[in-house]
DNA sequence: GCGACGGTTCGGCACCCACCGAACCATCGC
DNA sequence: GCGATGGTTCGGTGGGTGCCGAACCGTCGC
């Protein structure tokens, strides 16, 4: 049986604003800084240094140091299981109805949708690893654009090449994806290729939420371009 | 989208020790008085009234007056639910193993289980319908040990008269079955045959928890004294 | 009516903890 | 080497909140 101050100290952790809305942005899976997440979260560094120990010594999070980054994500699916379940119970709206949206949305989200300013669900994680089969993206050990991949962004994609120098972004970043379990390209190329395709109506949004879809023309561009098929 | 001030507040209903005490306490499905979890979580019934008015104005908990009482319990089995997902997660063990163990033991508690010091689960709800069925209790509005009752209780089942006014423990308490989603019998007369029911070898414990089930003999018995069968 | 009992209200106290800024350390790019 | 940047440590402050006891109210049983 769990005691009651061992719950009690868990829900500590959420039952703060800070904290909380710390958690609530990692939701999208993404690996953020901790300077993001001070900003975020509207508080100072040092303050975002406190809180982000006790998420990480209380499981909740787990962290890569990187440089003089820290990088922070949700430790677990299961903690991302949990904060949804939680959310869901404070959502307006009946049970049925939201179970409904849930079921007809989540199936589109997996499919594809966009992360932050990037790909991801299956669409992401099938053009990621394309980029990687064909050499213009090397994962081992953090992602990284290689020479190839920044002549193919321009001259293949059309990428102005001032808008691959966007200051101190990352070229390329890892993105984890809860759904598929895997990484995608994230970072600065992946926020070019993302807006490409849009631009390009490769892909298209559907209604306004995350979710996209790939149009009938991107299907004949992406299986021309990345030898990508099975994008249903 | 919650916002992050909502999940703060949300969370911070649990955590404080003693309010996780109460909500753990709650998470045997009965309804408890106001000073029993005053009591149990150690702290003046003042301090468990303030406690409680949180309790209930977050959602966790739905009230109940009767007289000078106040029933508490957890408000809906979504907020069992969720408190079972996040015990879940602080006990020790793989999730493989807790899963194999639940599946399990679910089964078995679902059919038949000691609820604090009375039955529960289908057996419970079976006997208490039984008991109502023959004039022995009376479910109109809250429980009550009829006259007729108290006769079965002494002269069929054995019970010794002064074992029936135990102080100020009510006879007869409906005490909510999450599983069967309905009442079954608690109070003094619900400790009582529960005792008889284990002392004469009808019902035996499974193992060192909550489940019991029915023996043989005990089959033989309940259909003789309360025509029960399908006792599964 | 009375006393006993369960529960509530209200001051007041003490402690915890989220916050900040300043100083400091480590890493990056030059 | 240098400055810029991301992150950490530390002292100090303020507000929130959990706690109690005392007084009070409503219900029960005699």
């Amino acid at each position: 049986m769990t005691d009651a101050s061992e719950l009690a100290a868990f829900a500590a952790l959420l039952a703060d604003r800070t904290r909380a809305a710390m958690c609530l942005a990692l939701l999208d899976g993404r690996a953020w800084t901790a300077g993001e997440l001070a900003k975020h979260a509207g508080v100072a560094r040092s303050t975002a240094t406190e809180h982000l120990d006790r998420l990480i010594g209380g499981g909740l999070l787990s962290e890569a140091r990187q440089g003089r980054h820290r990088y922070v994500r949700l430790a677990d699916p299961g903690v991302a299981g949990l904060l949804e379940d939680i959310t869901a119970r404070l959502e307006p709206g009946l049970p049925a109805v939201r179970g409904l949206r849930a079921a007809t949305a989540d199936a589109a989200l997996r499919r594809g949708r966009t992360c932050y300013d990037h790909l991801a669900g299956r669409l992401g994680v099938a053009v990621t690893d394309a980029l990687t089969r064909d050499g213009l993206l090397d994962q081992e050990g953090g992602f990284a654009v290689t020479g190839y991949g920044v002549t193919w962004l321009i001259e293949r994609l059309g990428v102005e090449p001032e808008r691959l120098r966007a200051g101190r972004r990352p070229l390329a970043r890892a993105c984890l994806d809860w759904t598929e379990r895997r990484p995608h390209l994230g970072g600065v190329a992946g926020a070019r290729v993302c807006e490409t395709f849009l631009g390009r109506g490769w892909v298209g949004r559907i209604g306004s939420g995350r979710a996209v879809k790939v149009t009938p023309s991107g299907r004949v561009a992406l299986r021309e371009l990345l030898a990508l098929t099975d994008l249903d």
